[in-house]
DNA sequence: ATTTTATACCTAAGTAATTTAGGTATATCT
DNA sequence: AGATATACCTAAATTACTTAGGTATAAAAT
C-alpha cells in the first residue's frame, strides 16, 4: 500500500458509502469491510476510522445505536436524513474528481 | 472546487505526469495547464505547487534550468531518469487507486 | 496616468486528515 | 499461557496542503 496516502480525504465518502448500502454497521466491521471489497488494498486504521465517526455523528450526519453482542459493545452507525443527502453529494464530488484524475494520468491521452 | 482536498496527495502524481508529457515545464505554466485540461475544475495554488517542485528537485526527481524571457525569470523543470522510473511507479499507483476508489463508490456496484 | 490583471517567482504560519503508537477489555484459537 | 481476533478509544506527531502574505515586470483597462 504505497500508494495509501492517496486516499487522504476520502475517508468520510467511503464511510458513508458504504452506510448507504448496508444500512447499519459498526466500527470494527468497517474497517473489515474496506479491506474485503479492496482485496487489502485499502485498511482503514483505526486510529482515522473511530475520530471520522465521531466529527461525522457530531455534525448529525450518523445516528448510533450501541448494542451488547456477546459481553462486548458495538456501535452501530446508521445515516441520518441530512446524511443520507450529503452521501449523495459526496458521491457526485467523488465521481468527478475520479472522472478528472482519470483525464489526467491516463497514459492514452497525451495532454497534448 | 468543493471536493478540492480529495486531491490531497496527488500533486507529485500530476507534476510527473505533466512532465512526462511535455517534456519541460515551468512553475506558471504547470498551474495553467492544470487549470486548462480540469476546465477550472482543479486551480493548483502557487503555494502548493512550488513547495512541491522544489522537494522533487531535491529528491533528484527533476532537473532545473533556469531562463530569462522578456526580463522574468522561469524555471523550467524536467524529468531526470530516476524521475522517469519514479513517473511510471507513481502513476501505476494512481491507476490502482483510481480502480478500487471506482470500485468502492461506483452506484452501480452494490457492495452487498 | 494610474490602477488592475497577468505573468513569474517565493515563503511561512495555520489547518486538518491522517499515521503512529499507544491504551482497555473480552473471546477464541494454538 | 500466549497469541490472535474482536471491539472500542485517544493523543502526539506527521504531512500535504491552504491561506496569506511578499517581490517584480508587462500588459490591459479605467
Amino acid at each position: 500500500m504505497s500508494n495509501q496516502k492517496l486516499y487522504k480525504g476520502s475517508l468520510q465518502t467511503i464511510i458513508l458509502k458504504l452506510l448507504a448500502t448496508h444500512h447499519k454497521m459498526y466500527g470494527y466491521e468497517i474497517t473489515q469491510k474496506v479491506k474485503e471489497l479492496t482485496k487489502g488494498e485499502l485498511q482503514i486504521t483505526e486510529g482515522a476510522l473511530y475520530p471520522a465517526l465521531h466529527k461525522l455523528e457530531a455534525d448529525g450526519l450518523l445516528d448510533i445505536e450501541v448494542v451488547k453482542v456477546e459481553n462486548r459493545l458495538r456501535k452501530y452507525y446508521k445515516l441520518t436524513e441530512i446524511g443520507t443527502k450529503e452521501t449523495t453529494d459526496k458521491l457526485e464530488e467523488m465521481q468527478q474528481f475520479l472522472r478528472t484524475m482519470q483525464h489526467l494520468v491516463n497514459p492514452k491521452f497525451s495532454l497534448e
